[in-house]
DNA sequence: CGACATTTTGAAGTGCTTCAAGAGATGTGG
DNA sequence: CCACATCTCTTGAAGCACTTCAAAATGTCG
């Protein structure tokens, strides 16, 4: 027998190098070389249980993550209570970048399920960009992807109608789920109702009701938080016309 | 007589160190050594006139910018003709960092006002930049920030009120001119009441009759575009409390 | 000054919310 | 494994905030 070090599972090294998300993480465009320098910067992995939080609004930033499984949602919370969730986070994406601003978290990230990130120190992250030019890039576009989605969220939130932001939201996840190498027509929500509704700016009835209308018209086939679009095509062409045009 | 290069108003050189801007734009929390190495980096300056582009969505991304002079407005459009403005910016902000993660812009900017930018090549600043910590790391905090910024919009979108949401833009209007050592009261707006109402998740009439609201309530002394602010913390009232709580 | 854009205000319409009740799913402890 | 409590989702009916349509007032610019 072989001597072995001893490893506990909470502590385990990630490495970024031997990782399968590669192409939706960090490391996406980088070299070979480029990525086995990732390695020294990614800490240990960490667990998160369902419903608790990887950070709060207000904790000190110090590491940004990379979602090694599982699925997150950001949301801000105002002084009276409510609630905006600002978006769900999926694997190889990565969350905490608003830290960064301040030093300290702006939000709150609170795992939808079962989950596991990889964490990344910022200081180290800042200090690794400046030799590995790959990475401060992809590092760049990654940001900037956040801003862009944003953007996205705003048209969403500011000039569409119930079932248009239920659709564009349906086509995202559908979109991300087959980037993840799922099934694009079928798949699970981890999000209740009510969350859908915050992202969306709806309540959480009028979210049901819309899920409703979809099923009445044949465009998807919805079992609580299982989804199965029928109609992709049906779904995109309720984005694209003016409803009173 | 000294020998003379002749100068052209049009492709004057920035020059961070001498601009007064400092405190508000890319240089802000860098050395004095750090900021004369930016002097390399910023390119010409460049004039655009109210109502013409800056750049456009589709447009290949080749630099940011930072608002020497004026303002300007960002915008999503959608394919049915729809406008979502995603913000305004004001000087010392830095505009264009949509265009990092496709190599492509992805909104509109549009002058409000005769305006001028500094031209900053992006190449160049990611170069400079694995030199300069400094810079580096306020470039982060940019593009950070811009991402905060978002989810306050997304907040604002997605779980105010009308008259909640023109409080706010108000209020961080004020903010932002007080940074400038404007008054924080008496501002110019340079915007219309439609552009604030695409911001704002709003049509025109109802960003019309909120100022008309505030006005009857002693709060804003309200003249077209010309805004005087009675009570901010009026103004504040309205944000944290909860309106059918 | 005259043409045009912007803003204000009123009145009617509508899409989403609120309130309410019941059905369905999920989890826990005995 | 079932019973019970809890959470989540659906659906209906009434209410209301914002939009739409319309017209007049005001401001802006060539």
């Amino acid at each position: 027998m072989k001597a072995t070090v001893p490893v506990s599972m909470a502590s385990l090294k990630a490495a970024c190098s031997q990782c399968n998300l590669q192409e939706l993480c960090l490391p996406f465009g980088m070299s070979e070389n480029e990525i086995d320098r990732l390695d020294e910067l990614v800490g240990a992995r960490r667990k998160i249980k369902r419903q608790h939080h990887l950070y709060r609004a207000g904790d000190l930033f110090e590491a940004i993550y990379a979602i090694r499984a599982g699925s997150f949602k950001t949301d801000v919370l105002l002084e009276d209570g409510r609630e905006q969730v600002t978006g769900f986070q999926m694997t190889g994406e990565i969350i905490g970048l608003d830290g960064i601003s301040t030093e300290f978290h702006t939000c709150n990230a609170i795992a939808l399920e079962d989950s596991e990130v990889c964490v990344i120190p910022y200081a180290k992250l800042e200090e690794l960009s400046r030799e590995v030019e790959g990475l401060q890039h992809q590092f760049h576009k990654v940001m900037s992807r956040e801003i862009v989605r944003d953007h996205g969220v705003m048209m969403l939130l500011g000039s569409m109608r119930a079932e248009e932001r239920l659709a564009a939201f349906l086509l995202n996840m559908s979109q991300r789920f087959t980037a993840r190498g799922f099934s694009a027509a079928e798949f699970h929500l981890r999000m209740t109702r009510e969350e859908i509704g915050s992202y969306l700016g709806l309540k959480l009835e009028t979210v049901s009701r819309a899920f409703s209308r979809f099923q009445e018209d044949g465009l998807v086939a919805v079992q609580q938080k299982h989804i199965r679009i029928l109609s992709i095509p049906g779904l995109k062409k309720l984005l694209h016309h003016q409803p009173a045009g």
